[in-house]
DNA sequence: CACCATGTTCCTTG
DNA sequence: CCAAGGAACATGGT
């Protein structure tokens, strides 16, 4: 699930929820996950902790805690990976078999379950050192977009997974990027005329914040899921009746170009798949 | 069994 | 030092 759009989602629907809560325990069940954090220094660092702001940088989540009598601020970073969530549980309520760790915060636990472990829950807030702008604040701006892609040969769409290029595209809203603005996925990014870096800025905002907004209005508990705050899941997902019409290339290889009507192609770049319309996304 | 998958990082090569 | 490509990570779905 875990681009930005839906960690933004998640972030919005953790942050009406965990403020105020502290943590009386905390339970690690596979320590990769927290690397390079001990389990006893995520203990002693989380435990009589309450959590205060929750912000996202990229596709990181970042939960930032205080705790009475100490002055320190600790700082706790999410990454969701490619099956990563977080959710609220009743304390009673069984534990998913992939939960990673589990935040004991009295009525309720917090889990972060990530079925691959790609994911991370940590105390290392250095991961985010090398992030590049937010595309969706002032710091990304189309003169700084355009003087980072002149650096690169490498196909523009492989540069939008580049989390130092931008921070928080991912492979689905890489390929929509792309196809909004009408560029094809194989120019290299050094090559894009102003013009055509101009689109591509525009598109990343309106494609990233229309998913936001689509995540935010869609009802949660879907097919009674876990109330997640998540709303990608692939395809076959229940919350597949809310997706009709959202992703307009991604994953539909072979089906119709919404703007065109020619079949969507699939190539595999940098070991990802990129799906485009080669009509309206003809190279020059 | 084979192949694919929403992400990041490390290693190697040039 | 940098760019670029590929493997590795670990598991589940098709």
């Amino acid at each position: 699930m875990p681009e930005l759009p839906e960690v933004e989602v998640l972030v919005r629907h953790l942050r009406r929820r965990l403020p105020g809560k502290t943590i009386r325990s905390v339970s690690v069940r596979r320590p990769r996950v927290i690397r390079p954090t001990s389990a006893a220094q995520l203990q002693r660092a989380l435990r009589g902790a309450t959590f205060t702001r929750i912000t996202r940088r990229g596709k990181y989540l970042v939960f930032e805690l205080a705790r009475a009598g100490d002055s320190a601020r600790r700082t706790l970073v999410g990454h969701l990976g490619m099956t990563g969530r977080m959710y609220l549980l009743p304390r009673a309520a069984p534990l998913p078999k992939h939960a990673a760790v589990v935040l004991d915060l009295g009525r309720r636990r917090f889990v972060y379950e990530d079925a691959r472990y790609f994911g991370r829950f940590t105390l290392e807030t250095a991961l985010m050192a090398t992030l590049g702008p937010e595309p969706l604040e002032r710091s990304f701006s189309v003169s700084t977009f355009a003087r980072t892609l002149r650096r690169f040969r490498q196909p523009i769409k492989v540069k939008l997974l580049d989390q130092s290029v931008v921070a928080g595209v991912g492979n689905i809203y890489a390929s929509e990027a792309l196809f909004r603005a009408r560029l094809a996925p194989q120019r290299p990014a050094n090559r894009l005329a102003r013009a055509e870096i101009q689109r591509l800025h525009r598109a990343i905002q309106k494609v990233l914040s229309e998913a936001i907004r689509f995540g935010s209005t869609i009802p949660l508990n879907h097919g009674g899921r876990k109330s997640d705050g998540l709303f990608y899941f692939g395809k076959a997902d229940d919350a597949s009746d809310y997706y009709v019409e959202r992703l307009r290339v991604y994953d539909r290889e072979g089906q119709p170009c919404p703007r065109c009507g020619t079949p969507i192609r699939r190539i595999v770049q940098a070991a990802r798949g990129t799906f485009y319309c080669p009509k309206c996304q003809a190279r020059p």
